[in-house]
DNA sequence: AGAGTGATCATG
DNA sequence: ATGATCACTCTC
């Protein structure tokens, strides 16, 4: 049986749930194939004063809409003309804060995964960065805006496999833009896992 | 280390 | 309208 993240949880400041969304499992049953994978490294978004996130400042545009929705929401979004990638919003109503989930341990349906995923031949390769196992779980753009709490395509379940790995925290990929928030330990990881980015 | 790729956003 | 940018990945 299932256990589901309630939203919440999820309804916390968004360092907190990004450490504490490591060992935890996305489901998604899109193209009627079930593909999960244990979170394995995540970075969190702190909203208007952050400058490396997509609502720095406050902005409020047609791509970030869903990261001003409740927690709970999926936000996706597409870049450098190819990829995607996953948030999960967290904080309180109205708060612009969220988690990117930047990679996950494969857990059921990696042939499938290697079908959406021709580059892949080894499971590390399946989902060690935030677009890989969006490709691998074929997540779109048709996602930004899905209930992760309620829905039955994207959602996220409570179990912690894994108990005994340390955490690892550093600085955010990706964001050498962001002057001093750049520096910022807004990363966490599975220590030693095979699966993290890079 | 460099290219690929096109939506998105801030300027005007 | 236009141009620079980009929370990345792959292949060399």
């Amino acid at each position: 049986m299932e256990s589901r993240l309630s939203r919440g949880w999820l309804e916390r400041d968004p360092v907190t749930v990004a450490r504490e969304l490591l060992g935890r499992t996305l489901v998604s049953t899109l193209g009627g194939v079930r593909t999960s994978g244990r979170i394995v490294e995540t970075e969190a978004y702190l909203g208007a004063p952050d400058r490396a996130a997509h609502t720095f400042g406050g902005r409020r545009t047609e791509r970030n809409r869903s990261m001003w929705e409740r927690a709970g929401t999926g936000y996706v979004y597409f870049v450098y003309g190819m990829h995607h990638c996953m948030n999960v919003v967290a904080g309180a109503e109205g708060e612009p804060v969220a988690v990117l989930v930047r990679a996950l341990e494969p857990r059921e349906g990696a042939e499938a995964m290697y079908e959406r995923r021709s580059a892949a031949s080894r499971p590390e390769e399946l989902c060690s960065g935030p677009a890989k196992l969006c490709q691998a779980l074929a997540i779109t753009l048709d996602q930004d805006g899905c209930d992760l709490v309620g829905g039955e395509q994207l959602y996220l379940i409570d179990s912690r496999p894994d108990v005994s790995a340390a955490i690892a925290r550093g600085p955010r990929i990706g964001v050498d833009y962001a002057g001093e928030w750049a520096a910022e330990p807004l990363r966490f990881w599975l220590a030693g896992n095979p699966h993290v980015s890079r």
